[in-house]
DNA sequence: ATTAGCACTTAGAGGTTAAGAGTGCTAACA
DNA sequence: TGTTAGCACTCTTAACCTCTAAGTGCTAAT
């Protein structure tokens, strides 16, 4: 279910070493303040006395889960102990009934078109979670095409209305030899939409002008049309969405004017969130990616959970939720879980 | 041409003192660095002593124009020097040919759809600045609809496409009665077409239906599309755009957090963007408002300058940068009033 | 294996000082 | 009367010191 990367982190503890260390880590994703032995006895612990937490949590700086600012500060969680705690030690979520009736609602309330669903789907994480949210519609191939329009809003260009299993889509558009009548032009609509429905749009693409033999004299429509759809595979730009930038902000480790730009940075591109939203693997569904490993666009320090949606084994979406590594993750994975359900749900029955 | 919510800030200052007081707004925009008499001997007036300017700073201070932080600080400027700086002192800066030739290049580019013009507009404006840029397309009942078709793309839904003389609408939706055959709505679209043909927005939604008597049993959908369009009119919401807003860090006055959370919260806020940009005075090209004077969306110490384009009489869209009182007023207010020249004639054309 | 006790380390808060920048004022000057 | 040199005064800022509180590591006893 949770995996890092591709590779699963082995480990060899003892229960009561992955007990402290959830605490440490549970303790310190609330209060943001290193944690001490003494902390760990008052809290959860009364039955071991704090010398003993000590030499754990020696051992457990030996194996490299957690640090120390100095000498003599509390100790924080390492980026393995944060891959640890959410696939084995984390206690899974729920949410309040609320939350989920919140989250009904907002979905009932608005789901007539894609992009509204989009947008609340984004604002919905990001209030759910106090963190920054981001999203973007997948353009994947396997979509199947049920209907194609034409609609000439001016003499040389019209717009190219598509209808799929799942969506509307309303932003390509073509350029129309200014003789072509708008007889004409409607029936190469009727041509290629015969040619187009059923198929995929990875089918459509792949299709050969001249292994074709009935386009009935509408192959330079039939060409404009392809390269509108080529291009609305390759860009996927204005399908992202942000809310909730300025949410990064309540967290203490934003202290840091330099931080908060490196994280707005990415935040704000829209090339940097796709990018990172679009090399997810395949069929997972929760991921969690920390900013230490090779991920250029994830700020260090930074950690980004993202689940992927789909329908029918088509990738409708991926969202998600990026903040400090010390993130609220028991709430972020319950919250990405529930609306996932729910968006499936509503993509499913469209 | 410019003016500051709607009264002229009259001012008797001896010609000394303006230009002084130009210099002290010009360095403080420059360094954000309070402005002393020695300063300004040195980098401006090397004819007169510093102590004389210390007398006209004093006589400034006096008049509101200049404040100070503690005794032995050097200047700073007031909300109301930096008004009569934009109206008066101001030198008004010329782009160089790279940034027109950028301006240029980028709207020709992708001037094809609406949507993309917004968001180059956005950007552009916010790259040349180095401001977070703002902008609404504005919905004013005075644009004349030239066509309108439905899309039937579910049994019970139909997308509504609006040509007006400078745009295409595509996000508006109708209900229709399942039992509807196609033929029958694209009979209703005609009899809708000729009667909306020529009309404004205003006019249309103003129609009273029972004054009409060319429906041909088509009023159910006639109601239907007045609703849509009357609720287009309402929410602009889609239409607000904001580019650049991590570009407000790169400002020495941003330096503490509270004050970026102000100023993120209303930056990303679309309802708030939106009434920022929409209480714009009727024919006011640019104009200049700051946070000081009763604007409760623009935080204090805050600036707005917004220019309003028009096409034919028109309000097309209002564009505008928002930053720190400290704004380099002379390069928003040259690339605010050059974008607008590109802007309007590539929509005129339309 | 656990734990009490203690020495050791470090961050952070509070206080003091000295330097530097800038002003206001006064008295002299053109 | 407007300008200017000179000087006392004010205020900020950085540097330095000190002290305290928190937390650890280690040792020796249980």
């Amino acid at each position: 279910m949770l995996t890092f990367n591709g590779w699963e982190c082995q480990v060899e503890l003892s229960d009561r070493k992955k007990k402290i260390l959830q605490y440490v880590v549970d303790d310190y994703i609330e209060t943001a303040v290193p944690v001490s032995s003494k902390s760990l006895t008052e809290r959860h612990l009364q039955t071991i006395s704090s010398a003993t937490i000590r030499n754990e949590l020696s051992a457990l700086e030996e194996l490299g889960y957690l640090t120390q600012l100095h000498t003599s500060s509390g100790r924080v969680p390492s980026a393995e102990a944060y891959k640890l705690y959410v696939s084995e030690l984390m206690v899974k979520d729920k949410l309040s009934t609320k939350e989920l009736d919140y989250i009904k609602k907002i979905f009932l309330e608005k789901a007539d078109n894609l992009e509204e669903v989009i947008k609340n789907t984004a604002k919905v994480i990001s209030e759910l979670t106090s963190y920054p949210s981001v999203g973007i519609t997948s353009r994947n191939g396997g979509e199947k095409i049920e209907n194609i329009k034409f609609f000439r809003y001016r003499p040389d260009q019209a717009l190219v209305l598509i209808v799929t299993e799942y969506r509307l889509l309303k932003d390509n558009y073509i350029t129309v030899p200014k003789e072509m009548t708008d007889e004409q032009l409607s029936e190469s609509e009727k041509v290629l939409g015969n040619m187009f429905k059923g198929r995929t749009f990875e089918e459509i693409c792949n299709l050969k002008p001249e292994l074709e033999d009935d386009f009935m004299g509408y192959k330079n429509i039939f060409v404009n049309v392809i390269e509108a759809l080529k291009s609305y595979m390759r860009y996927a730009d204005s399908d992202v969405v942000t809310e909730g930038e300025d949410k990064i902000l309540e967290h203490p480790e934003y202290a840091d004017i330099s931080k908060i730009k490196n994280f707005l940075s990415v935040v704000t591109s829209k090339d940097k969130v796709m990018n990172l939203l679009t090399d997810d693997g395949k069929d997972i569904k929760i991921n969690v990616k920390i900013g230490t490993d090779g991920y250029d666009e994830i700020p260090k320090d930074c950690s980004l959970v993202t689940a992927t949606y789909t329908a029918n084994g088509n990738k409708l979406g991926t969202y998600g939720v990026i903040g400090p590594i010390r993130m609220d993750y028991q709430k972020v994975v319950a919250v990405l879980e529930n609306v996932g359900k729910i968006l499936e749900s509503i993509l499913s029955n469209k």
